[in-house]
DNA sequence: CGCGAGCTTGACGTTGTTCAACTAGAGTGG
DNA sequence: CCACTCTAGTTGAACAACGTCAAGCTCGCG
């Protein structure tokens, strides 16, 4: 399972998001010591969809995605990198978690505590400000997903799915890939056997490479063409 | 076009939105006097996905749909009743319009400037808060819907939508569908033709009954049946 | 009475899933 | 060091689900 550490302190760290740059050195202080920092190794649940959410948490370093456990398959929402945060849906309302997230590699969350967060927003403005931006910025990201899961073909979901992983998370025409062919089923809302099939046919045409783990945009321009034309 | 009137001001409205009651009265005479109240006819636009978002519009009455236009057809967000708000994803990053709104029946909107909205914010936190439960539980919402589009099949949508629109908007097994096919087949992500096929089937299997505009949901049971298993 | 928009129906073709078999590679124990 | 197993990945064939097309219908309205 998970161990637990606790290293640098929360003033002094360097990968917090940036709506924490917008606490003064006491609320930061306070957060401090009502956190814990936890090192998930790959593919460990860090939080389940269901749960009673009692703390938000915070992506320090590694990769993880978030699902919807759907009856029959799992939906992933969204790929979380460092600086992301974990159980803003359940800040307000009911307080239990609406999606499960899990490890993608070996990853390390701060966990702070559902109501020292509250009292963030209550008593600064500004941080309350900023989270509004996270949560709208991710509702405006949901919806290019529903156009995307609904509207286009097989071909444009994929493509949309590398362009996503090139621009978003790697930022890099050549990465590693750290999802299995299920995660990419369950990212673009497919079968697994179709994401093989559409991914041969793009390395075919040349516009991708796969070697294993590695994978290439070799031709971004053709790829966005394919997302839009669906 | 829309004609423009004002009628009861904020502080004596019954029909504002829960986070209002949040605020101040001093509050609420402040966004009184930088509001305007506007009513649309049936099937005209509200806001433009795009548009600059310069003011938060607050449903007072009437039916309105949300929707993203897509690069071939729509999608149906939401249908909006009175109570609700237009424009809060534009609140802080960017300020256009992430969706289109437009009426489904003649529907009376009061405009608050953004500007105000954003003050009310940066000093009740209480209403901060509110807003960021709604924003949550609108999020919540769409998960629900993200698996409804991307993982049942066609007669599990219409039977989502008719229980969507029983439960939500109409809060009666009979009511009078204000929706088209066409704005049926943009909630459920399928086609024109698809919809009417599935109406007529469960129609057929005496679980709901059509005559003309009026619907009415004969057997919730097996309807949610229908629902869940796709 | 005639026109047009929205609605309905059936026939047909495409898209994408499912199933089943097979392969490659990584870890395990003898 | 090699057989053994287990999982992830791959391939092809058959089938079902759904969209598209084309035609006809209905109803409200000028």
């Amino acid at each position: 399972m998970a161990k637990t550490q606790k290293t640098s302190s929360c003033p002094d760290c360097i990968n917090k998001s940036y709506c924490f740059s917008k606490l003064t050195h006491d609320e930061l202080h306070t957060a401090d010591k009502n956190r814990a920092e936890v090192t998930f190794k790959k593919n460990e649940i860090i939080c389940k969809q269901g749960a009673f959410a009692t703390h938000i948490l915070y992506i320090k370093d590694g990769l993880a995605k978030v699902y919807i456990e759907g009856p029959y398959k799992n939906l992933i929402i969204k790929i979380l990198k460092n600086g992301e945060l974990i159980g803003l849906p359940s800040l307000y309302g009911s307080n239990i978690h609406h999606y499960t997230v899990s490890s993608v590699t070996e990853t390390t969350v701060c966990l702070i505590d559902i109501n020292v967060f509250r009292s963030f927003i209550k008593t600064n403005a500004n941080f309350a400000s900023e989270i509004i931006r996270y949560l709208n910025q991710n509702t405006v990201e949901e919806y290019e997903k529903f156009i995307n899961l609904t509207q286009k073909q097989l071909h444009g979901r994929v493509a949309d799915a590398l362009i996503y992983l090139q621009k978003d998370i790697y930022k890099n025409d050549v990465f590693e890939m750290h999802l299995s062919r299920k995660d990419l089923a369950d990212l673009t809302g497919m079968s697994i056997e179709s994401v093989i099939r559409i991914l041969k046919d793009l390395k075919k045409g040349n516009i991708i490479d796969i070697q294993g783990k590695k994978v290439e945009i070799k031709n971004l321009d053709q790829l966005m063409k394919t997302s839009a034309t669906g």
